[in-house]
DNA sequence: CCTATATCAGGGGAACTGACATAC
DNA sequence: CGTATGTCAGTTACCCTGATATAG
């Protein structure tokens, strides 16, 4: 848990720019939601995979990078910290015997009810300085700006 | 320079979350700029020890560390590669024996120049579904988060 | 044959921590 | 003495690249 509190006082030019305001509130909300899931023993990818597969269910671990936008490679080592915890199962697939099928627990569930009460508050915390009608045109602005660059490739 | 085009369909519990949205599109923004900026061989910390320099002259590197948010030690490798590039020069203190005072040479800003076009150009990709205002509106309302975050100290 | 899956090994940038010697 | 500075070594979370064995 880290509470660094570096006084800064930024340059006029660099605060103008809304790439670098992107990047570092970016980075002050990250670090703000992984000192908070940490204190609940997760991390961000923890968080997105429970998310999941509470949403949508059981599924491969190649279908649970493609959804929420984790390597292959890492789902491996989340599903691995996940299952040590029992918080979800990994058990073959029947169907495709190439596949896992990865289950969340009631005991994930749990978590994930937990988490998610986590990062209600840190959202609160974060936004404290935005009215209401405030937080919902930046999610619309980020939420616009994050569709473009994320599914822009059907061509 | 990475073209990654990830496919992703968030679940829908996710998009809603703004400290979520938050650090997804300041992901984006940090690999884009990153991206841009790997172009011309620099980094984010380079072109913001640079931007410091140039708008507030030489300085110590716990002065620059300070005022433009990058920690003391990160100063010190950013300063070496920035002085290998002949960027900025690295010189003593003669008023104060432990610093260094950084002074931004011609090349460095002939270099800044170039990317602080590129960081508009980068910019402009990326907030490419935003209108004028909404962007104006957007770089409000991340300052504002900002500032609430980086200056809460002076109680 | 080619693709998809799960896995492993590893890199790279950003941000941070802790320790240390030196100078104030 | 305590504090500030520059430096070094190391860590973490995230994102990404490659290779491999196996199943479709």
């Amino acid at each position: 848990m880290r509470i660094t509190a570096t006084a800064v006082t930024h340059p006029a030019g660099l605060a103008a720019k809304p790439s670098w305001l992107l990047t570092q509130a970016g980075a002050r909300a990250g670090r703000l939601v992984a000192d908070g899931f940490a204190a609940l023993d997760a991390h961000g990818y923890h968080y997105r995979l429970l998310a999941e597969l509470d949403e949508c269910g059981p599924a491969s671990q190649a279908t649970l990078g493609r959804q929420c936008g984790i390597d292959r490679s890492d789902v491996v080592a989340v599903v691995n910290e996940l299952a040590a915890r029992e918080l979800v199962e990994r058990g073959p697939d029947p169907e495709d015997r190439r596949r896992n099928v990865i289950t969340l627990t009631p005991a994930g569930k749990r978590q994930l009810r937990r988490l998610e009460r986590q990062l209600a508050r840190v959202q609160d915390e974060l936004l404290a300085p935005l009215s209401a009608g405030e937080r919902e045109v930046l999610a619309r602005l980020l939420g616009r700006v994050l569709d473009h660059h994320t599914a822009p490739a059907p061509e």
